[in-house]
DNA sequence: AGCCTACT
DNA sequence: CAGAGTAGGCTA
């Protein structure tokens, strides 16, 4: 059970309490949830069928937004999500106690063995499948077997008992503040906002997520300005306060630059530039002759570069933040680093779990966009990308684009605030407390 | 380039 | 009929 669960936990939002999923265990169709997320992990991890997970996951979410307990398949069919098919299991489950279908898969030595390893960070669905294949039934036996993982998947079974575990609010913040701390040291100054399930308000995550956008002057006058210029009373309370948090977070507003926009020679990377993170934003006329931009710490970065600020690249500076919080002994493994996404490991003692830490780097014209992608939950980012299209936009964690009549996204519009990503697409603006779907 | 796994 | 959208690693 403890296994399912966590396959489950793994799916949902991995934040918010370790079982907690979509349902609190005061939420009074609490069984009914966790047998669809047990379902919802059958379908993942044993079937691969993604739409019938999803469809599962979705049902639990909404089941668990409802008030009252659930008596009948008729009332269940009333709610979001579920159908025929699922208020029938819910009928059975009602009236049985149990769910036939549920007692046979926990029964399978097959569904056991696939849910089992897939416990392990970097195992999925068809990585676990082919272990399976291979003879491997649980975790004890994988490790014997490590000639058959990846980097990512060895760090994953090294910590898979720490990362299963829940990491006070606290903690979190414990951990912000050595982030803090160490980045501080830079040349480079960035923003920071912890964002995750920590950010909507939760005593216990998963992880901590850290959203990173580098420092840029203009950028954040410009932000202020049109803040004080807006209308909507809401509007200009909300935003106001996200400015506020941003100030408040910059600790060092001194350095600017620029370098998306630049067209850099640099091969590779600039055929991998989305559109999406181009500048759009009549961008920071900038003091690209203010030099300062970009150093990295005081050692040996091997991008510690020499060139001006319009050279610099993403990718660089990740790594140089990175090896910053490792030479501080705050990250202790990598998963994956790459130009705009961090996936590791991080321990503040005297705290001895170790913890999974993400960091997503982006440029700042990008910054709430991007925090409100990093605060989700996975499931309301989903609903609101869903909501976005209906209303004719695209959005991702860089802009929201309208959806052209051929398909084809336009130009990103610009965004100044969370809230006004909310009116675009003619959503009513939610707090990150309430996007806990 | 396509698949897998991951992130919200 | 469509389903959110994207990053990074690995493989061929
Ligand atoms: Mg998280
Ligand atoms: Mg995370």
């Amino acid at each position: 059970h403890v296994l399912l669960n966590f396959a489950y936990y793994k799916m949902s939002s991995s934040d918010s309490g370790h079982r907690k999923g979509p349902s609190a265990k005061d939420n009074p169709n609490y069984d009914l949830c966790e047998f669809l997320m047990e379902l919802s992990a059958y379908e993942r991890n044993v079937t691969r069928n993604t739409f019938k997970s999803n469809a599962y996951r979705s049902a639990a979410s909404s089941l668990a937004a409802y008030p009252t307990r659930v008596t009948g398949a008729k009332e269940a069919s009333s709610i979001k999500g579920i159908g025929k098919r699922i208020s029938e299991k819910i009928e059975e489950f009602l009236s049985t106690g149990k769910l036939k279908k549920l007692e046979k898969i926990r029964t399978d030595d097959t569904s056991t063995a696939l849910t089992e390893l897939t416990r392990v960070s970097g195992v999925g669905p068809a990585k676990a499948r082919q272990l399976y294949d291979a003879g491997i039934t649980n975790i004890m036996e994988l490790k014997k077997r490590t000639e058959l993982l990846t980097h990512h998947q060895l760090i994953g079974l090294k910590y898979v008992e720490d990362f299963e575990k829940k990491i006070p609010r606290a903690e979190v913040q414990t951990i912000e503040r050595a982030i803090r701390g160490s980045l501080s040291n830079m040349k480079q100054q960035y923003n920071m906002t912890v964002c995750g399930s920590y950010r909507r308000g939760s005593e216990r995550s998963g992880d901590v997520d850290v959203l990173l956008t580098y420092d840029n002057v203009e950028v954040e006058r410009k932000t202020v300005k049109l803040e004080e210029s807006s209308s909507s009373l809401t509007k200009e309370t909300n935003a106001k306060n996200e400015v506020a948090k941003k100030r408040k977070d910059i600790s060092d507003g001194s350095s600017d630059e620029e370098n998306h926009n630049k067209d850099n020679i640099n091969t590779k990377k600039n055929r991998k530039l989305k559109a999406d993170q181009k500048y759009t934003t009549s961008s920071p006329s900038g003091s690209s002759s203010d030099n300062k931009s970009y150093a990295t710490n005081e050692s040996s970065s091997p991008s510690a570069n020499k060139e001006s600020a319009s050279k610099t690249n993403h990718r660089a500076m990740l790594q140089s933040v990175v090896h910053q919080l490792q030479k501080d002994n705050i990250v202790t493994d990598q998963l994956s680093l790459g130009d705009t996404k961090f996936m590791g490991v991080c321990r503040v003692p005297p705290e001895e779990c170790y913890r999974r830490l993400d960091i997503r780097l982006l440029a700042p014209e990008h910054y709430y966009c991007g925090i409100l992608y990093f605060t989700g939950s996975d499931l309301f980012n989903k609903d609101m990308r869903t909501q976005a299209l209906a209303a004719g936009f695209t959005l991702n964690e860089y802009n929201i684009r309208p959806m052209g009549s051929t398909g084809v996204p336009g130009e990103p519009l610009h965004v100044n605030s969370e809230l006004e990503v909310f009116d675009y697409i003619g959503m009513k603006y939610k707090q990150p407390s309430e996007r806990n779907m």
